[in-house]
DNA sequence: TACCAGGAGAAAA
DNA sequence: TTTTCTCATGGT
């Protein structure tokens, strides 16, 4: 299994070359990217972050000062923006109750998880986007085209839970942030390629990498 | 026109 | 506990 996922890491940045994640400008804007890409396009998500920017510096404490409909009304390009508004919301809380950036910093891999997970609105692949892209933690992230593209491949079924196949790659790999942002980046650039489809994928080169295996 | 996008939580079964 | 429903704009 390590060598299968060292052979599809090679090829992905082969083809396609470093991906520089995550696009921000500081860890709190990587937060607020991470709920606002929730099942929605980051072309969108670019949108409603471009447009908060025109009304507030992003922080926690403008978020909170914002009324909810101002708020939602300057992500509604991301989509669900009612419910990311609450999302947004209960992260910057979180944030501000536990002293910022900084102080974060000083925290357990595992505790941060455990916080992260414990806030309405953060889910397993949400706060593991936040763990490794705002806080360089070495958290392989498992999001739908990373179960589409091992699945392909005959590495998973795909139906496995998500902490499965996260134990899975993080054993597979070794704890390497700079590897785990890379690789992920990448699984997202080629799914946006050449597997933009759900159903088949013929025409997809590392389908046919399964034959090296 | 229909489908899907860098998911998560609540409700229903 | 597992499955189903809801949230919603915008590009292809």
């Amino acid at each position: 299994m390590q060598n299968q996922l060292e052979i599809v890491y090679a090829r992905l940045l082969k083809a396609y070359g470093p991906q520089h994640w995550w696009p921000a400008d500081d860890p709190f804007e990587v937060m607020v990217g991470a709920v606002l890409t929730q099942n929605t396009a980051w072309l969108n998500v670019e949108k409603a972050i471009n447009s908060l920017k025109q009304s507030i510096d992003i922080s926690a404490e403008a978020i909170l000062a914002l009324a909810d409909d101002e708020l939602a009304a300057l992500i509604r390009p991301s989509g669900y923006f009612n419910i990311k508004t609450r999302r947004l919301k209960n992260l910057s809380q979180w944030f501000l109750d536990a002293g910022g950036f900084t102080e974060l910093l000083g925290q357990d891999t595992g505790d941060l998880r455990e916080t992260l997970l414990s806030i309405n609105g953060i889910g397993p692949e949400t706060a593991d986007d936040i763990l490794l892209y705002a806080f360089e933690r070495p958290v392989f992230v498992i999001d739908l085209y990373t179960r589409r593209l091992f699945s392909r491949l005959g590495l998973v079924s795909g139906d496995e839970d998500y902490e499965t196949l996260r134990h899975l790659f993080e054993t597979a790999m070794p704890a390497n942030v700079s590897i785990y942002n890379e690789y992920h980046a990448l699984i997202v650039r080629h799914a946006k390629e050449t597997c933009s489809k759900m159903g088949d994928c013929r025409h997809c080169w590392v389908e046919s990498a399964g034959a090296e295996f």
